[in-house]
DNA sequence: AAATCGAATGTAAGCGATTACAAAACTAGA
DNA sequence: TCTAGTTTTGTAATCGCTTACATTCGATTT
């Protein structure tokens, strides 16, 4: 180590860079972002100096110049949830490959920060933001349209929502799987949803698969379905109260695969053999559907895919400056090992 | 609407801040970062200005400003696994209450790239960095280091690094579960464990387990060790294969819950009573450790708690420029219904 | 009333980039 | 050779903020 060694290792300018290749600043900028306009030669000289010094750009003080923003935003209930934590990784690696940044952070489901945390995110300077769902005050919206900064909702679609959409139909799906669960014979049916309030999701998916045991002429009691957060526990407990209300269902539907977990283990916990003396379904298809025995009967939904889909919508918004498109996503129901045919 | 609103809302400034407060912008800046300084009056006048326009500040720009970061990075090898998604998760909130950012991107296992993903979150002008584990080329560290932005790894606590950690002993909790196992009378192991390449914490756990049982006097066969990816289905074939190349285990000691979901899954497709005749641990207590049936028996860590010490620990060396602490977290056992005392 | 001094405020130079606009260097055509 | 028209490069203002330094303002001291 020798003794002329830059103590504290300032950063690499741009003007460091033009300095040592002998040109301007704005030689070096455009060398970067408009390289067509430059002589063979000085792109040569130009990069070698990149080269020497080992500089790179400071993003941000791009952002502030260039009036371009190099970071988009997301805010997401949980990371706890698989499904919003791979959506929002692959968001980030489709963005990353295009130099922009994603922040994320969760609201913990306590939809009363949902909007603090959206001022901070646009004060950090983020150029689009991604929310999931559609039920929030006002407010919230509004604050983002004030400030002219393009946003979207995923992991649900609604019709009667003006956002712009990146996401499925929650009621739909939660449709097509009650026609599934009709069609193996059952009519009895339990349900275990997620909290409704503030969550578009669980509404639809209650919302769902009640008319479409109304429209067969099952109507569901409301006494049979029950909303509790999203935790095994919550869900066990769920379940025996459903089986003290009526012993006689066949089948639970549940909100999501870790309600049906919830539900799955207690009823084997009860003896209850699943799916023959109990069939069950899941929603979302997160890992564990598979991990679980007998494997989880559920809605798939294309999480990942619906996360680069978000990214790719708010980058054309904010990049090329289009309208941010709605986008609905296809799902599909997994038939596993929980529901069971009956007559 | 009326027809004199302002089309494209343009940032409301310091500037335009000061000039309606009418005083200066440092005044305005003093009101954010010093204020003290400044007159009882004044205070009221400028908080007025801020309140009417609804200003905020711009924290890239004030970060360029003063050299102070306003984001900090983390990378985890993927957000599928709970607890990194946790850990990354408090620390997000932790941060966020201090007003930095924590930027979050997965290498989703693919080594090579953390460089890479370094360089970018640098670029971005992330003022300290959290890497997991200390498996890695040098020239990743060196880089961190010959940029002059404090780091940390975190997950791992190896008493031979001399990186800054936040973690815990990986090697050590290994062993104690391998003398749990001894003590419930095991001898004949099996081991499932995490890739090692690149991986200390599969590395030390795998190393923990087989160092317990030579000591005691049964050191584990070579071919009864396997290492496989992070996935329940290739746990599954593992534990077929262990159980051909030795029928008579009554133990496998699996390297992290999934893997030990996995296996279970798979043992009880084969009729095997779990575990009354073969026990199964796992490591991490993830929440699925509780979801499986029977629960899973594993080694706790606390995850959430070590990324909120991860986020301190960085947010001291960014802000008030101390060294980055070490911090070895503690772990413990949780004796749920997967280990079987024998004979 | 003048001098002194600390507190409160203002001025203006950056931070590290981008980008109008201007200037210089080429290229071709006459 | 000179001029007009393109390319290529440079100059300098700007983005929104912080902060060293200078200035002003009062209150206190003499």
């Amino acid at each position: 180590m020798g003794v002329d060694e830059p103590k504290k290792s300032a950063r690499v300018t741009l003007l460091d860079v033009a300095t040592a290749a002998r040109v301007s600043t704005a030689t070096v900028s455009r060398y970067f972002n408009n390289r067509d306009a430059l002589r063979p030669e000085t792109i040569i000289q130009v990069e070698q100096a990149i080269n020497a010094l080992g500089y790179y750009p400071d993003l941000n003080a791009r952002a502030l110049a260039s009036r371009r923003p190099s970071t988009l935003g997301a805010i997401i209930p949980t990371t706890e949830n698989a499904i919003f934590a791979e959506g929002v990784e692959s968001m980030q690696s489709w963005l990353m490959a295009r130099d922009i940044m994603l922040m994320t952070v969760s609201t913990r489901y306590q939809s009363e920060v949902e909007f603090e945390q959206v001022r901070r995110l646009v004060a950090h300077g983020v150029g689009g933001l991604m929310l999931i769902g559609n039920a929030r005050p006002e407010e919230t919206i509004e604050f983002i349209r004030t400030h002219n900064i393009p946003f979207c909702t995923a992991w649900s679609f609604q019709s009667e929502s003006d956002n712009p959409q990146i996401g499925f139909n929650n009621f739909a799906a939660a449709y097509k799987m009650g026609e599934r669960i009709i069609q193996a014979g059952h009519t009895a049916i339990g349900v275990i949803g997620g909290i409704t309030q503030h969550n578009d999701r669980a509404t639809d998916r209650i919302r769902g698969i009640s008319q479409c045991f109304t429209d067969h002429g099952f109507p569901i009691p409301e006494d049979l379905i029950i909303e509790t957060p999203y935790q095994p526990e919550e869900s066990a407990t769920a379940l025996d109260e459903l089986l003290t209300r009526n012993p006689d269902l066949t089948v639970i539907f549940c909100g999501n695969d870790v309600l049906a977990a919830g539900a799955l283990h207690r009823a084997q916990d009860r003896g209850i053999d699943v799916p023959r003396q109990l069939s069950i379904t899941g929603f979302d298809d997160i890992a564990l559907a598979k991990i679980l025995q007998p494997q989880l009967t559920t809605v798939h939904l294309p999480h990942r895919f619906m996360g680069e889909m978000a990214a790719q919508a708010l980058y054309d918004a904010v990049i090329n400056n289009e309208p941010v498109k709605s986008l609905e996503m296809p799902f599909s129901i997994r038939d596993r090992g929980t529901l069971a045919v009956i007559n």
